[in-house]
DNA sequence: ATTGATTTGTTCACTAATGAACAAATCGTG
DNA sequence: CACGATTTGTTCATTAGTGAACAAATCAAT
C-alpha cells in the first residue's frame, strides 16, 4: 500500500466534513455541488475530481464509516462485549454530527440498512443456540432482536445528544447482550 | 488587485498556524523547519516556496499582524477612542495565541518593539499640546506616556489571559486616552 | 409549454504542492 | 577537535488543484 499523496486526503476530507456540515442545515437534495465547494473551500472541479456526484460523494461516506466501525470490530473480537463496545462507542462520539445527521429524520435512510447489514453481518458468529438459556430460540429470532436493539439504542443516544459518557453505553450495552448471546 | 490562488492562502494559512503553536511550546531555536512542516500538514518544501527560512516567516507573521492593526486603525480614524479601541481588542483577542506567544517572556522581543514602532506611529498625531490641560507639556513627553501605557495595558491583558472582554477594555482604555490626549 | 436562470459535468492550459534526492552547514557528544 | 547525525536549502520530475469556459440538463415561475 503506496501512501497517498497528501494533497489527496486533505481535499477529500474538506469535502466530507463540508458535506456533513451541509447535510446537517439543509437536505440532501438542496445541496449543490457548488455549495460543497464553497464550504470546503476547494474548486468545483477538485470534487469531481474524486467524485462522480453528490450521491457518489454521500456513497463514499457511508461505506468509510461502516468500514472503519468493522475493522474496530475485527480488532476487538476476543474481547468482552464490554471492553469490545467501547471503542465502537467512542467512535460514534468522535462522528457525532455524521452519525447524528445520517440517523435523524431527513437523513438518509440508506444509511440505517448499511447500518443493520453491518450489525448482522457482526453478530451472526456470536449467537450459540447450543447455550442453555437459548433452549428453545431461533437462531434468527435472536440475531434480529439484538441488531435491532443496538440500532435502537444507538439512534436514542445520538438522537439525545449523548446522555451518557461512551463508557456507560459499553459498560450497559454490553451486559445486555452478555445476557442475550 | 488579482486574486491569489487559493493554495497558496491556504498554505500559507496551515504554515502560520503551525508556526504559531510550536512557538506558544518550545523555543524559537528549537524548532526545525520539519517540525513545521509536519504539524502544518505540508511537504518541507511548500514552506521554502513562500519563505526564505524561519527567521523570514516569523518576519512576515509579525508585520502582517501590524498591517491587520494598521488598517483596523484607520478605518476607525474618525470614531471616539471607545468606539475606536474595541476593534482592535476584539483582533487581540481572536489572536490570542499569537500574541500571547509574542508578548510573553521568551517571545519574539522584535514584535514588542515593532508594536510600540506601530503604536507611535498611530499616536503622533492624535497629541495636542494646543489643548488647555496639556499646557507645558512636551509632545514627545506625553507621546512616550500614551504608546508605553498602551503596550503594558495590552500586555498584561494578554498575558493575564483576557480577565475582561474587549468592550470593557475598549471603554476603560477610551477613557484614559481621553483624559490624556 | 416557454422562457430564463441555475446547476451539472467535462475539458484544458496553467500553477502550486509533492516527495525524493542531494550537498552543505550545523549540532552535539565523545 | 572529530565524528556521525541532523537540519538546511535547493533542484527536479511528477501529480493534484485551479478557475474559466462550455454545452447539456434541470429547475422555477409564468
Amino acid at each position: 500500500m503506496s501512501k497517498v499523496d497528501r494533497r489527496i486526503l486533505k481535499s477529500q476530507e474538506a469535502i466530507k466534513k463540508a458535506f456533513i456540515e451541509l447535510m446537517s442545515e439543509k437536505n440532501f437534495d438542496d445541496i449543490t455541488i457548488q455549495d460543497i465547494a464553497d464550504r470546503a473551500n476547494v474548486s468545483r472541479g477538485t470534487i469531481y475530481l474524486h467524485y462522480l456526484d453528490k450521491f457518489d460523494l454521500l456513497d463514499k461516506l457511508i461505506e468509510e464509516h461502516i468500514n472503519n466501525m468493522r475493522e474496530i470490530c475485527e480488532s476487538t473480537a476476543e474481547a468482552e462485549y464490554n471492553e469490545a463496545n467501547l471503542p465502537l462507542f467512542e467512535y460514534l462520539e468522535h462522528h457525532y454530527l455524521f452519525f447524528s445527521t445520517m440517523l435523524t429524520s431527513k437523513g438518509a435512510p440508506q444509511f440505517r440498512s448499511k447500518f443493520i447489514e453491518f450489525l448482522i453481518e457482526e453478530f451472526k458468529d456470536e449467537v450459540d443456540i447450543t447455550k442453555e438459556k437459548n433452549q428453545g430460540l431461533n437462531e434468527d429470532v435472536i440475531l434480529q432482536f439484538i441488531v435491532n436493539s443496538y440500532v435502537g439504542i444507538v439512534e436514542w443516544w445520538i438522537a439525545n445528544g449523548m446522555p451518557y459518557p461512551p463508557h456507560v453505553m459499553a459498560e450497559q450495552v454490553g451486559i445486555l447482550l452478555e445476557r442475550n448471546l
